[in-house]
DNA sequence: AGTGATTACTTGATGTGTCAAGTAATCGGT
DNA sequence: ACCGATTACTTGACACATCAAGTAATCACT
């Protein structure tokens, strides 16, 4: 009934009594089944900034402009697109989310008004979306209050090296959670 | 009808028509309403971390025990507690979640039997919550196969230098996400 | 001891995300 | 020209998160 095992103990057991992964002792960093205390420190401190962002940026949005975060980039993302219009699979890829969860935003925002769809001529089994005047009208009011936040809760936060550091960071955590390449920010 | 704005553009859009802030010009980085190039690669990056993480996760979790990533993280605050047991506030902050998200997750683990409830003996305000042999075994059994995912997708695409910078960096981010500091994670 | 404010939590309604399944068009052979 | 496989998307059911409101105990005063 005592206190027997914690998650750092969790993640960074020495009693590995099962040996799982049959880890290469030759790669790079130290591989095995646990964590260093240092890695472990940084992960739990990720998970929360991965847990507290989002509600951030989606209380200042819905707050001042009516949009979830998840809205917002994709109004934005078909403003930056030729004709203001992008075939749902590219939004999607664009957006980093699945098709199904696009094909419900879009719905939803096209019964809002913002967005339009429509067969793609070249494809007949391919939907374009398109932003539509209002669309646009609602993200360009909705843009400097959203950018503001963001440099406030998160670039404001970091020296400019650790922004360049971030960068390079995410980057390489980005080619092992969609090794396939398919997103939006290009990890050059 | 032609490409005018996009998200690149209404982040860092020269054309300030709306001089909001009245940025003080003598901070450390320069501070003002648009997003220097640099500075919105490495957001968007973040963005897409923030957005692929939580799913990658959870979908380990689910597959090999049933649990979300939440779910895990709240049985394994409570293994690290004393008597295997918090209060729901404790609980909350701990896992850097709302009183109210905490209170339907912990319903729906009693449940199933992975935790009990109880009224706080020296509040009666207050509620306990303490995890059951049951759900220790299935957080024991479940940590292996998550440590591995974390040190697959994210410790392991990093250098030793970048895991410590991105330690740095998060607890930077989280003094301003959480200013009250009422994370678990201290930010020492 | 009584009253208002605060704390600690729960509950119900609503919205959004995910999964599984379905539809429809196109491609790739033969 | 046909037929199975793939691609592109939609839909409906369900699970989870959030918000607003409610309950109940405690605290701070007077």
């Amino acid at each position: 009934m005592c206190q027997v095992i914690g998650y750092a103990r969790l993640m960074r057991s020495p009693s590995s009594s099962e040996a799982r992964g049959s880890s290469l002792p030759s790669e790079g960093p130290p591989t095995g089944p646990w964590l260093e205390p240092e890695q472990l420190v940084a992960w739990k401190r990720l998970v929360a900034v991965i847990e507290l962002i989002p509600g951030v940026l989606d209380a200042q949005l819905r707050r001042d402009s009516g949009l979830t975060h998840f809205e917002y980039f994709v109004l934005a993302m078909l403003s930056e697109a030729p004709e203001w219009t992008l075939r749902m699979t590219g939004l999607a890829q664009q957006t980093n989310a699945s098709l199904t969860r696009l094909s419900h935003v879009v719905r939803r925002l096209e019964d809002r008004g913002l967005v339009t769809r429509f067969p793609c001529p070249e494809d007949g089994r391919a939907t374009n979306a398109r932003l539509t005047d209002d669309g646009h009208q609602v993200l360009v009011a909705a843009a400097p209050g959203h950018v503001s936040t963001v440099r406030e809760h998160v670039i404001d936060a970091l020296t400019p090296e650790q922004v360049s550091e971030l960068s390079e960071i995410a980057a390489a955590l980005l080619r092992r959670l969609d090794p396939a390449g398919r997103l939006a920010v290009a990890v050059e």
